[in-house]
DNA sequence: AACTTAATCAACCGCTTGTTA
DNA sequence: CTAACAAGCGGTTGATTAAGT
């Protein structure tokens, strides 16, 4: 590590570190509150405080800033937060934008224990198209479903008749989805997105699925017989619990919407 | 209760991009 | 045009907390 390199300047020698202390924190609110934000180098060296501008930068954005919302990444969220990735990719920071109050590490954060870990346990790589098409095929409808039960029960509670819908198979050619209105088939590889950016992982062997475990109830498992081997690992769509009102049917069919437009590009 | 492992998240680091002189 | 600096971004690390044994 470089931490032990011979310092510039006397100022960058007792340049503060880790954890922020709250008399740090209110000492940098009250700065920002009085003089705004931006010329962070200016901030750090002005407020007394003994940190560096990118940190003060960085405790403001993820931190203390008003706007910022903490906890439970909601169900929405989570939906968006998936779109918006496989649309742009790694770009965080864009991401959080149309999130409201939540922040790019927070999100990143998100990404990385949640859905790598999912990757991980289903033996592909993140970045793989089976994952990739399992993520817009397999996971994103079923938030989506999700969240429609969640909204079509008063008391917030998924609604254990909503989960009709199943993987029935996945294959490296194709994955079929069911539910209470058809069986909807896709070649994944066929997808003008999906073909474009192949990983070295690509030929994981994702075959089929034969369960999908997770916190749904029994009959959103899926269907059997034609699924020639199982995935080594479980879905699990854990979410933040709070539903917003905000998020009616409406936006729910624009999200659909925002997905058949990307297959036809 | 003690220990280990896993999960989470705040913060740091290095690189890139934008701005200004 | 370009060099220097500041700000922003994404990847990574490490400390803390929670869960499991």
């Amino acid at each position: 590590m470089d931490v032990y390199e011979t310092p510039q300047s006397e100022e960058e020698m007792d340049v503060r570190k880790g954890p922020w202390t709250e008399e740090e924190d209110f000492t940098l609110k009250a700065y920002v509150n009085i003089h705004g934000e931006g010329r962070w180098n200016s901030v750090a060296h002005f407020s007394g405080l003994k940190r560096t501008g990118k940190s003060c930068r960085l405790r403001w954005l993820n931190y203390l800033r008003p706007e910022v919302r903490r906890g439970n990444i909601s169900l929405q969220e989570q939906l968006l937060i998936l779109q918006l990735h496989s649309r742009w990719g790694n770009r965080w920071s864009k991401i959080a934008q149309q999130l409201p109050g939540r922040t790019d590490n927070e999100i990143k954060n998100y990404w990385r224990t949640r859905v790598q870990k999912q990757a991980k346990q289903l033996k592909c790589d993140v970045n793989s198209k089976q994952f990739r098409d399992a993520l817009r095929y397999v996971w994103i409808p079923r938030l989506i479903e999700r969240i429609c039960a969640s909204s079509e029960s008063p008391s917030g509670q998924p609604s254990t008749t909503a989960y009709t819908g199943c993987i029935s198979n996945i294959t490296t050619n194709q994955i079929t989805y069911e539910n209470t209105s058809g069986s909807v088939q896709v070649a994944p590889s066929l997808l003008p997105e999906s073909s474009g950016t192949s990983s070295d992982s690509q030929d994981a062997q994702v075959s089929s699925v034969s369960e999908l475990t997770d916190s749904y109830p029994n009959s959103m498992q899926t269907g059997s017989g034609s699924c020639s081997g199982n995935l080594a690992g479980t879905w699990n769509i854990d979410g933040g619990e709070s539903m917003e009102s905000v998020w009616n049917e409406e936006n729910i069919w624009f999200l659909r919407q925002q997905l058949y437009d990307d297959d036809l590009n």
